[in-house]
DNA sequence: CTAAAGGCTGACCCGGGGGTCAAGGTCAAA
DNA sequence: TTTGACCTTGACCCCCGGGTCAGCCTTTAG
């Protein structure tokens, strides 16, 4: 398929493909006259790709997690190039991710419903347990949020 | 506190601090020298910044979602300045949000434990329902990544 | 043959979230 | 009084994820 037939198969625009083709995480054939050509696996690909640069990834990151999530076809553990260490890292990343948004969500919730929750300082679980001096600086992934 | 005691207790920095106030998000008093004070819940205040900030949402973003989180009290439900259906949303984009990085966090573990996921064909569980011709970019929050 | 639609590259621009000077004012301790 | 730490504003720069436009080529339809 062309560009613009993966475009509006996948729901991204053109121009964003071709982003992602420079930024390592689509490789499309090349026919004679230049054009691209993609396989039917891109939509899905794609469609990871865009989920995860609208969660808060990096390229960089998301070409990191490519290899694991290609065509629906779950890769074997280390086969999966980043080793399993790296994976693990966002793996767990993900989790305190995902725990973070869902206490947002939850103090919206509260707020919404009106029901009180008890002294609750900040969102952060370890807010009394910092020392003054010792610059923490968020340790989640601290590059999320381009989407 | 002054902004650099401010910075030390919060994990960010001090520029981070004149960027927010900046942005709106805070709102310091200011001594005669022009010295910038914060008050002991500015703390927890700038940590519920950077926790949504560094989870993709916009300053923008934030500035209506403070009124809801300050203090650690949460405040009342129509109390909540940007009114009952507009917190409703964030939450519903909140809820989204987990529910994708859950999603790409089952892909890893999957990948890492080497399970194999029976022919998942992309993470957006409508995968297969989309019609072509329908341009339909992603509709959960399309600019979060940047922390 | 021509027009319209789609593809190509390259370039510039933007907004968000800051980093990093520069040039200067303030305050406390020595 | 001087030094050093801390504060102020303003300016410029960067990366990221694209949007948009220009200029050109190719392919299909009429």
């Amino acid at each position: 398929m062309l560009i613009g037939e993966l475009a509006r198969a996948s729901g991204v625009t053109v121009r964003a493909l071709r982003y992602y083709e420079q930024q390592g995480l689509l490789e499309p054939e090349r026919a004679v006259n230049g054009y691209r050509h993609y396989d039917g696996g891109a939509v899905a690909k794609v469609r990871n790709i865009q989920l995860l640069l609208s969660n808060g990834f990096t390229a960089q990151d998301v070409r990191g997690f490519l290899p694991c999530l290609d065509d629906g076809e779950v890769s074997l553990g280390p086969a999966c190039p980043p080793s399993v260490e790296a994976v693990s890292r966002k793996v767990a990343a993900l989790e305190q991710r995902i725990a973070e948004l869902s206490a947002v969500r939850d103090r919206l919730v509260a707020a919404l419903t009106g029901s009180a929750t008890p002294r609750q300082a900040a969102l952060t679980e370890n807010a009394t347990t910092r020392q003054p001096g010792t610059i923490a600086r968020h340790p989640a992934y601290t590059r999320p949020a381009h989407d």
